[in-house]
DNA sequence: CTGAAAGCGCTTACAG
DNA sequence: CTGAAAGCGCTTACAG
């Protein structure tokens, strides 16, 4: 498939002019101590100006200020760090798997939300991506005193590990860890059970009978609680098993196919769902990404949405809005959850007393696939 | 659209057991001093085991690590900063349009890259979310010393800002910035221009005269450089704007519609491209986010890939391949760019000389698109 | 309101 | 090879 290149080596080209660039010169850095000169104050008031300390003339703020300026002083951070003995940064930690973590818009907006939240701090948000090769490497830097605390996406690593870091530092998670039972984390997280609820109802209001899902990787508890979300609405109508009562005591009859949140394992969750040739009218895709798939398998297989299969998703996305039709979706109104994991942090680092789980509010959104 | 839920205001729910959760307590930790004293040597000693120093006995080394480990002992890194005067931490610098910028899988290739090479360093890697709203804040962060050197993908602002800051702290573009001028700036890129002619060759090569394309936003170099390629080859090939001789001389003839790197700004720009009613045979496409939304519109139109259309673009992910058909393109070699872009920098940083410009070499990929 | 001084927790010449 | 000491650049009681 691949054209023969032999060995992807980077180039480098000569620049222009002369020869190899001249490295940049040490940077002459201000410091206090010569603010304080400039000012002709001691470091102590000056220092009181720059941290906004009631404590001071007038006079020697506008001085101090003028050779702030003059200086283009900016506070060691290191220094400060290491008097204030915090470091007024948090981080979000990240699982390596940048590209499929990226690729999926949820997390864009979890950290789209807590970025701006945190701007409007005095907090500045890191990423810190979790390497896979040396996750211990991500923990001593988070024990290291590095941040004031922090914010956990990855579902995987095991929360053991977390449990154990969160005794050290402020931690806030953005998903319920598996093994929940004692671990007493602080979460911020969405009713996954009741989200695929509300979109399973929808479809049997619109009068749909026999309902098929795609999950999400069931290895994490959210895809985990979609599917029983999507189940239990089912049963409590009458309707388990997504076709007929014989099916709802034998589970393996159940219409349900997994994927993994791409769009292409929901193409592929489709095809299998296809392949059984158990006709069903009503399909809960439990991610947008995969909902997009799933549309263009239906549409090959010349089935109409909504006409012979109504689709409800969740996540309200460029992958819920790109498709034809649209998706009848429920927003999880990700963003805000990246912003309150912050508020939830910075509270308990604050010292303050929070309670242990913020739930997000979801929302349905009506489109033209069911 | 939306059902009508008042206000999204996130929920508290009582933790289970008792009332507010307990603070976690104040974490007791170790010190170099307390690692020292355990280990029955001064502080100098314990340092330089710590860090790696060969002029110690074996003695020491095996009683400062047994006292580590009891311990649990990590270094504090303000402390450590403070006196080596440097942080061992880089940043990549990222919009804050994170949505936007995350979904786009080409970032996160180069993030991956990044990371997965910095992880092999003992750099840490650190992503600094630039807030529009107070860019300043980043600036200042970034002129803290809080890092070692900035990695820069931001096209947008103001490269003179960014020149300022390279004055003081190693910095890598990883775009061309626009002003390139007298800004002499280092940077890790790929040619572009090359990308473009490489795909739109093959068009031609596979008999195609009448090439169209649709563009990135044009206000970025990138951008740019791509629409360049495919000019010129038309032109060198005497099929300038893409349909006659007669177009060559009215540049608004061209048939170029410009997108926004997304999927729905390809399929947006694809129908205005078809609405003109000037026929096509072939179209390349700046990108395969833009490329996947084209094809549906092509598809909807009737048109079939390659045998009506045939089809090249850029970058080789997931939407060069969840496409029908796939995708015939350019691999940019992205993930390899975000780790030559570390590389560059802590060569930078070590004080190395390091050339102005690595160029990445890239690739086509033959699939069945053209 | 302001300064001198101690201290944050490390690293690193400097002697030995 | 090892230790005592100075110093990294700030902040913050403590006196005044």
């Amino acid at each position: 498939m691949t054209t023969d290149i032999p060995r992807v080596e980077p180039v480098v080209r000569a620049a222009p002019v002369g020869g190899a660039a001249p490295v940049a010169p040490p940077a002459p850095v201000a410091t206090l101590e010569g603010v304080a000169a400039l000012a002709g104050v001691s470091k102590s008031t000056a220092s009181r100006v720059i941290n906004g300390s009631p404590r001071v003339t007038e006079q020697a703020v506008m001085r101090v200020n003028a050779a702030i300026a003059q200086l283009h002083y900016v506070p060691n951070r290191a220094a400060r760090n290491l008097a204030r003995r915090r470091t007024q940064m948090i981080a979000m930690v990240i699982p390596e798997r940048t590209a499929a973590f990226f690729a999926d818009p949820y997390f864009a907006e979890v950290i789209q939300g807590a970025a701006m939240y945190a701007s409007s701090t005095d907090y500045t948000l890191t990423l810190l991506i979790e390497s896979e090769a040396d996750a211990e490497k991500t923990h001593r830097f988070l024990q290291s005193g590095s941040v004031d605390g922090a914010l956990l996406l990855s579902h995987h690593s095991s929360s053991a590990t977390y449990l154990e870091l969160s005794r050290s530092l402020p931690v806030v998670f953005g998903v319920r860890p598996i093994d929940d039972l004692e671990f007493e984390a602080h979460t911020v997280d969405v009713d996954n059970m009741e989200a695929a609820a509300i979109a399973t109802r929808y479809l049997i209001d619109r009068g749909r009978t026999r309902i098929a899902t795609i999950t999400g990787p069931l290895g994490a508890t959210a895809a985990r609680d979609r599917l029983a979300g999507w189940r239990s609405t089912l049963e409590a109508a009458g309707l388990a098993g997504g076709s007929d009562a014989a099916s709802a005591a034998s589970p393996d009859l159940e219409l349900v196919e997994e994927g993994d949140y791409t769009p292409a394992s929901g193409a592929a969750a489709a095809e299998r769902l296809l392949a059984r040739g158990v006709p069903f009218d009503g399909l809960f895709v439990a991610s947008a990404q995969m909902a997009s798939g799933a549309l263009s398998v239906l549409r090959e297989h010349g089935l109409s949405v909504p006409d012979d299969v109504a689709v409800t998703t969740i996540d309200n996305n460029s992958f819920s809005t790109d498709t034809k039709p649209q998706l009848t979706t429920v927003d999880l109104h990700t963003s805000e959850k990246g912003a309150e994991m912050v508020k939830a942090l910075l509270a308990l680092i604050a010292g303050e007393a929070i309670e242990r789980e913020t739930w997000i509010p979801i929302e349905l959104v009506e489109r033209g696939s069911a």
